[in-house]
DNA sequence: AGGCAGGCTTTCT
DNA sequence: AGAAAGCCTGCC
């Protein structure tokens, strides 16, 4: 176990915040995180969390993983008071950050995410690691008997391989719910499939901002806005701002004049998930 | 060329 | 019923 004081950071905000869709609470606050580096659980205990892995693969692995080498406090001093909407989405979401997931996880989930709702998104996911993810076990939390959290080997699903949905076809892919978006789906796995495809990946990823949102609206299913998504939570592009549904909303009522990507250059894909955490929780929180 | 209407699967509110 | 982290196609 490795425990560690982290600040702006909320693993209940960060899972409700749209950009996972894996990420659960299991008990007593104890979250549950599946990523392509591996499993872990958290559980926070007061400015402390306590993390199912030794230092050395914290530091490795999961450091990078929720985005701690960047500083939070110093975007969010960024909003001045007069953008009282923003202070205030910082407010409501002050513990949500980027982590830095897959980026063929990512590809899948966000082509998933259009037109969709959150659950269904969620559903379609969990299916496609049951039916081709590999069963592999990482260590959990568990809280003893004498009220001291131990360590315990879980089994959890990975996500499915490029290959493997590929070769399912379309056919293989029913069932999951995709509805139209089963094409994109077998698509994309397609394109990233075999040496071409890993090749295909290696590049966006090398590619900057510009550069890289080009490369993904050359793929079928993938839009402007899916794309700024990828760009954001894939490659890590923060200063990409994907303008969906709730972010259009948002636009027209509080920023009438044009939201300001000036002042906000470099950063405004963090702005964004705080936009969008705040609309999306505002009634459960209040 | 660039913008717009209509259609698309299915679930949730 | 209308909306949901939209995109594709066909038409102008």
């Amino acid at each position: 176990m490795y425990r560690i004081k982290i600040t702006d950071m909320d693993l209940g905000q960060i899972a409700k915040s749209g950009q996972c869709f894996r990420m659960k609470e299991l008990e007593q606050g104890v979250w549950s995180v599946t990523a392509g580096a591996g499993y872990i659980e958290a559980v926070r205990e007061e400015e402390e969390f306590l993390f199912s892995c030794e230092e050395g693969e914290f530091q490795t692995i999961w450091s990078h993983y929720f985005d701690l080498e960047e500083d939070y406090a110093g975007y969010k001093k960024r909003v001045p008071s007069e953008d009282s909407y923003l202070r205030e989405a910082i407010r409501c979401g002050w513990g949500v950050r980027i982590l830095r997931q897959d980026l063929w996880e990512m590809l899948v989930t966000f082509i998933i995410s259009q037109n969709n709702n959150i659950p269904r998104i969620k559903g379609s996911v969990k299916e496609l690691c049951q039916r081709f993810g590999m069963e592999k076990t990482g260590k959990g939390l568990v809280l003893s008997s004498d009220g001291r959290w131990e360590e315990v080997w879980k089994s959890y699903m990975t996500f499915p391989s490029p290959e493997s949905i590929a070769s399912a076809g379309l056919s293989g892919l029913s069932g999951l719910g995709l509805g139209y978006r089963d094409k994109y789906i077998l698509s994309i796995a397609e394109s990233c499939s075999g040496p071409e495809g890993k090749k295909w990946l290696a590049g966006l990823k090398e590619a900057d901002y510009e550069c890289a949102h080009a490369m993904l609206l050359k793929q079928l299913g993938i839009g402007k806005k899916v794309a700024d998504c990828v760009c954001l939570f894939g490659l890590h592009h923060v200063g990409a701002f994907p303008v969906d549904t709730h972010v259009k909303q948002i636009l027209t009522t509080y920023y009438p004049e044009g939201f300001p990507l000036k002042r906000y250059e470099g950063c405004a894909g963090i702005l964004q998930q705080y936009m969008f955490y705040h609309k999306i929780n505002r009634l459960a929180a209040e």
